[in-house]
DNA sequence: CGCTCCCTTGATCCGAGTCAACAATCGTGG
DNA sequence: CCACGATTGTTGACTCGGATCAAGGGAGCG
């Protein structure tokens, strides 16, 4: 299996052979992580780039009262903590879902690859766009959508971004959250959530049996949870029937 | 009064004259935009990179049954869609709030500054992580925090963020927001806003006339929005009683 | 085997939304 | 400079989506 990062880049850009050898030369070491660990706690001291490789994780804050608000996920060619290359100190916290695999880079080399090799920094560019375009629809999510609506948009936006990466099939994924890890990601409660996905299964909807998310009718499920894949621009290739880009649009 | 943009890549890195002025030289043509007008489209192709030299403005989104969310603000300094570097299109709209002046540049242009002048793209990068956090943090307002805590904790951001755009005296600012903009911004209906902007307004943590916003307890308004002016890194100078930063943690 | 998560369901409650009406303010044109 | 219409702010009455509290069942794991 290639590196995921390399994986990733070229989702946005073609890369030479170079290119790819620059990008395997990086990764010094891969730690393991162990299931629902952090890899990465809030406010600590961090002196290196970490590459996720192999795992799914969540960045998450803890709130007063223990209340918690998962930000994002972290998925194989995702990188941690790109902005070690500015401050050394992390904002929030980032733990395993699944046991993980993360690369350690230096972040000296890691610059020095970015100026050398302008294919790497203009992909990497556009996956950070791409990833902050995920941001601002979980914030249209949280602001103004329902909780079916939160639950439906999350599973499209999962099952193209882990697709992209190699790691789903067809319209069924592996799901290695909890209702609770639903609940914090989309500001409601467990109980809730239970409840919501519970009337999506009767529905048929979702099909979602032990860890395995199924999406049998991608149609619906976009247009419950108003579901625009073109945010996740470069993610998803010309031509996929889930999905579209700005970039072909008269 | 100085550049905006220069202003704002000073609060992360001294600059050279050179790097001023390659700056100044950047931005082709002013325009003027009228309040409340759209700058920018969602779905409309643009060439240009936008800078907000003077004014307000929002990235929204509009909902099916017309429900708005208001992403972000856009403030002098901040540049409005730098994406178009990669993508050629809107994924969200701008507009303003209020007359702002909208400084044109060439992308072309942009790039070359950017690869010629080190200090200039490391400030630049440095913001963009800084309006992430920004995002991020909104994330975990919408998610898991009161009405109450959000229109204080926005408060607090906002008066940051223009005390280090020079938009704000001590502990007061020009709030151009109707309650139903903070509304939209908060995930929440502009009657309750009311309700609960008097009823802060009864127990003194602020004082809002017009459109002129002030804070007079800091403290007491950052503890009730649970406000961590941490991830505002780099707009806090050091020293500055109302925030810190990471890099100053033990 | 027993403990600990995780899922599920029921009963009840509450923060915020909705609907409605009116007051205050602003902007604009006469 | 004033009149008028259109936003914006304010308040009340009522509703509702989702939270909270509680308790039982199932599955994985040490």
């Amino acid at each position: 299996m290639a590196d995921p990062l390399v994986a990733r880049l070229e989702l946005f850009e073609p890369l030479s052979s170079e290119d790819r050898d620059a990008l395997a030369a990086l990764t010094e070491r891969g730690i393991p992580c162990g299931k629902r660990k952090d890899i990465l706690r809030e406010g600590n001291p961090v002196g290196s780039l970490y590459l996720m490789r192999k795992g799914w994780a969540c960045r998450y804050t803890i709130l007063p009262e223990g209340r918690r608000q998962i930000i994002s996920f972290v998925i194989p060619g995702d990188l941690c903590n790109d902005h070690v290359l500015l401050f050394h100190h992390m904002e929030h916290s980032i733990a395993a879902l699944t046991p993980c695999e993360v690369g350690v880079v230096s972040p000296h080399r890691f610059l020095e690859v970015l100026n050398t090799h302008p294919r790497i920094s203009r992909a990497l560019y556009w996956s950070n766009l791409v990833m902050e375009a995920v941001l601002r629809e979980r914030i249209i999510t949280l602001g103004r959508r329902s909780a079916t609506q939160r639950i439906a948009h999350l599973f499209c936006e999962l099952l193209l971004r882990l697709r992209a990466a190699g790691l789903a099939h067809d319209h069924s994924f592996d799901l290695p959250l909890t209702q609770h890890d639903i609940a914090d990601t989309l500001g409601l409660n467990h109980v809730h959530v239970n409840r919501v996905i519970t009337t999506m299964r009767k529905l048929g909807l979702i099909k979602l049996k032990g860890h395995v998310l199924e999406i049998p009718n991608w149609d619906d499920l976009t247009a419950l949870g108003e579901f625009d894949p073109r945010h996740l621009n470069g993610f998803v290739r010309p031509g996929d029937p889930t999905g579209g880009s700005w970039e072909r649009q008269p």
